[in-house]
DNA sequence: ATGAAAGCGCTAACAC
DNA sequence: GTGTTAGCGCTTTCAT
């Protein structure tokens, strides 16, 4: 059947552009992907044609042709309840309305939990996305390892702790710089006996992020010792902890791994009749949701995402592009504090 | 170029597995989606090659065949800050889950916030989706009469309240009775006294939830008279507006509309040396992390998003069923109540 | 039950 | 600068 003589059945094609401004098929593709080459008047008739047919090229088609998707994968994990931490939020929407000024979709995907590879492969296998976006490295990251290996075009949102052979590109944000903003800050209020509630010793983003406050006290030499704690990421696991250091070491300041534990130091003081910013002074890591409504308003460490989002792709897109250009092999963000009441100054 | 005789180079196609399974490329096609087609042995010759080759269909190509992507779009907003509205995380990753049981991924996109068709258009012309999600119908839905004039399938997370006349497929929750549910668990707590604060009375959705208040109290005889207040979704209206009900009409309890406004009832009983849940009740709605996390944990109700999720694939199934399969027109899910320290009995 | 032919809509390569 | 030819990998139709 003559492709002229269609009934208008779905969206038009090229063939119906071409036809109607009298042009050959070959030349509204240059039309839409290679205006320069088409003399101007007849660019003119043809994005004229485009304009009255509404006119877009068939995604289908050109992932075929191509052998690109303009898709970019991440996976996600189910939300954590009853914890502060909602970095992905923030974290997605930066990446899909960075990707869109960079002519990329973003699709999700979700794998079973206990299996970090899952999904990865069918998409991988399938064509169905150029690049993906790695998240969850935290793991212990065999995700960038098997996709190094595949040759499947990735960028890390942070580094590769466990691999220190590691030659794939990531972007990270520099968590002991964070801690070490919120601990300089506390010690510019005068605080000396700062703690640190941290998560456990195999956590590498934990270490990082203790580390930060570890070299702020020393640099000013002040000791760290017994005023260190470290456990589960949780509520009650912060608010033990800063229990037993508010009755062993008597801090006047908590620097917390996350919001999360932060809150738990919230409820130890709340219990103790001691005042958050008044009496101790608190600091948490993340700038969730729950630091910027809870009462007293709680200081946190805010990761720059956007940026994020934005080298992410930068990077995605020198390793796409024909040919790829060479990369840095990391970025590394700084991190800034939202100052809030739970460390106003030390009172008298 | 005979496709026998290829260099390795990218992954393999249906040809490579007719060559080493013996048969020609249709039956390859069958096996994979008409398994039933092929003699037992021919099957299973095949599927071996399949699995030696680890051979998946090429998207493109098959998206460029059947006409469809398998993909559903779905836009996301921003995270608004400093509320402790998160609704949407939760709800993506059950959709994205759901999804892929169907068969299914998410395409995730944005748009000008000022204009909510921006997006959609694109991805329907390029035919790069096949069906749409819309959750922001809150803002007055021009999304769902705009797709369903381009016979777009979508679902509607939320109910057309603007246009009573809209013949399209939604899935909402019953946020009347949510706080219905949430209204009679104080009433049956012994409070009398219940107040409401909702939102400003444009909100379709505020203005449903306020009135499985009035229901609930009408139900037991109680005067909502001068005991409800109308306001922006921000922790400080909700902070003011607790204010002056608590001065001018004593309520012993408040039901509110978000747990953003709750948040900031417990800001106004903290102000004033109440104890939340021991002097005064409150009950939240989202049951988001802030009130999971929050010191006193803060009672809310909490959306069925999971479910939500999974009658929202199976009705896009339904539409992208050849035929389309009918469909209830909407789908009204139940919320349920999670009961915290901040609705504990009153004292004495 | 299996194979051959055609074509989805597009773009790369080449001819004019 | 523009047109022609070919083919990306798959599935639908029809023949065997």
């Amino acid at each position: 059947m003559a492709r002229g003589a269609r009934t208008p059945s779905g969206p038009p094609t090229l063939a119906d552009v071409a036809e109607r401004a009298g042009v050959s098929r070959q030349t509204v593709s240059n039309a839409v992907n290679n205006p320069d080459l088409l003399r101007a008047d007849t660019l003119a008739r043809v994005q004229a044609a485009i304009a009255d047919l509404g006119y877009l090229p068939n995604r289908a088609a050109r992932n075929l042709r191509t052998r690109t998707s303009h898709l970019i994968g991440l996976r996600i994990q189910p939300a954590q309840e009853g914890t502060a931490n909602a970095t992905m939020d923030r974290f997605v929407h930066s990446l899909v309305e960075t990707s869109r000024e960079a002519g990329y979709h973003v699709l999700l995907f979700t794998g079973d939990p206990t299996d970090p590879l899952a999904g990865y492969d069918d998409l991988l296998r399938s064509t169905a996305v150029d690049a993906f976006v790695v998240t969850d490295t935290y793991l212990g990251n065999p995700q960038a390892m098997w996709l190094d290996q595949r040759r499947a075009p990735f960028v890390a949102f942070g580094r590769p702790w466990q691999q220190p052979g590691a030659t794939h590109a990531w972007v990270d944000v520099d968590g002991a710089a964070g801690v070490a903003l919120a601990t300089d800050h506390l010690l510019d209020k005068g605080h000396r006996r700062v703690a640190w509630i941290g998560w456990r010793k195999d956590s590498a983003i934990g270490e990082d992020r203790r580390s930060g406050w570890t070299r702020a006290m020393h640099l000013r030499d002040l000791p760290t010792t017994g005023l260190a704690s470290r456990v589960e990421d949780t509520v009650t696991s912060g608010r033990s902890a800063a229990g037993v250091l508010l009755d062993e070491a008597a801090p006047t300041a908590f620097v917390c791994a996350s919001d999360t534990l932060a809150m738990g130091v919230l409820h130890a003081l709340a219990e103790r009749g001691l005042r958050a910013g008044d009496d101790v002074a608190v600091v948490g890591f993340d700038d969730s949701q729950v630091a910027q409504v809870v009462r007293p308003g709680l200081s946190s460490v805010r990761q720059p995402l956007e940026q994020v989002a934005v080298e992410i792709v930068a990077t995605l897109e020198g390793l796409l592009a024909h040919p790829a250009v060479p990369q840095a092999q990391g970025v590394l963000l700084t991190p800034t504090l939202e100052v809030r009441d739970t460390s106003g100054p030390v009172r008298g």
